[in-house]
DNA sequence: GAACTAATTGATAGAGATAATCAAAATTTA
DNA sequence: TAAATTTTGATTATCTCTATCAATTAGTTC
């Protein structure tokens, strides 16, 4: 099927990414799908940290031609998390977000009242985990932090 | 109903907890009830992080004439969560897990092989999580931190 | 570009964790 | 101890995510 998906709004960012996606998926003897661009696609425009759900929300409405399943979704969402393209936030039984990872490691400060989610970087706490890892005989693969508290907005 | 449930071990650290959890009880119109007590105990004793199944499982094991149901398990333990009692630690699509938080505040190091837990603090993270929330504007009030890695054990 | 092979898809059923419901039982108050 | 209210256990419902499977599609070969 020849699709009349239109693929608007393109940066050389978007570019870089894409084809880095395509590497992965050509490394991988993965099959390079509409269904599998719309999804980074999307994700890279929301610029959010979305749930599956509401990803495939925003995927309904912009292309609704597709029919994109949920399930594709989760299956894209899984596969680009395990190359380490995606990163994901827990919610305990709230479920996940994910997030574009292609971005430079950060943490999170997450208002309670709101449930916006800031991002942070600080080097003094990235030195002392890899430090702590090591004084506990860990070999560190990851880690996240979430700092919980009311954002300037909501202290009214 | 007067219980004949049997509660051995105790010690002065335990009573100073219950008398906490009844304080707390009282001061919302909860009510007493021996399956409260003997959730509290139990996550008490066991001195591990536990799901609310495997908590119930415990529970059952030792206290099999109460017949507590899981229900119960979950409701207390939001009751505990809500009021600062316990903490729970998520885990993706795998639920939670639960502890006391009335020892003092901990981060996690966890293993993605044997998902054992390992506690540690390190007070130059305390400070800089302080830090960096005064910064950003927020009013800091709590925070975790979880290093994924392989322990010491897990990398044979 | 047609045929072939294997991967991917959408729909749906299934699994696991947690929440809601409700009649029966227990606790607290008076 | 009787009345009022909460809590409980059992069960059902819900929510998130995974497995299944027939139909479709992408990549490859001729």
């Amino acid at each position: 099927m020849k699709s009349q998906t239109d693929f608007t709004h393109r940066t050389v960012e978007y570019e870089i990414l894409l084809t880095r996606f395509k590497e992965l998926l050509k490394k991988n003897a993965y099959k390079y799908t509409i269904q599998r661009e719309v999804i980074l696609e999307t994700l890279y425009k929301s610029d959010e940290h979305l749930t599956p759900e509401a990803l495939h929300q925003l995927i309904k409405e912009k292309f609704p031609e597709l029919k994109t399943g949920i399930a594709t979704v989760y299956r894209t969402l899984s596969l680009l998390e395990d190359s380490d393209m995606v990163t994901s936030l827990s919610f305990g039984s709230q479920g996940k977000k994910y997030e574009l990872g292609a971005k430079e490691h950060h943490d999170h400060m997450i208002c309670t009242k709101c449930g916006n989610i800031t991002e942070f970087v600080d080097a003094e706490i990235e030195e002392r985990q890899h430090a702590i890892a090591n004084e506990l005989g860990f070999k560190m693969q990851d880690h996240s932090m979430q700092i919980y508290g009311i954002c300037k907005n909501c202290q009214n």
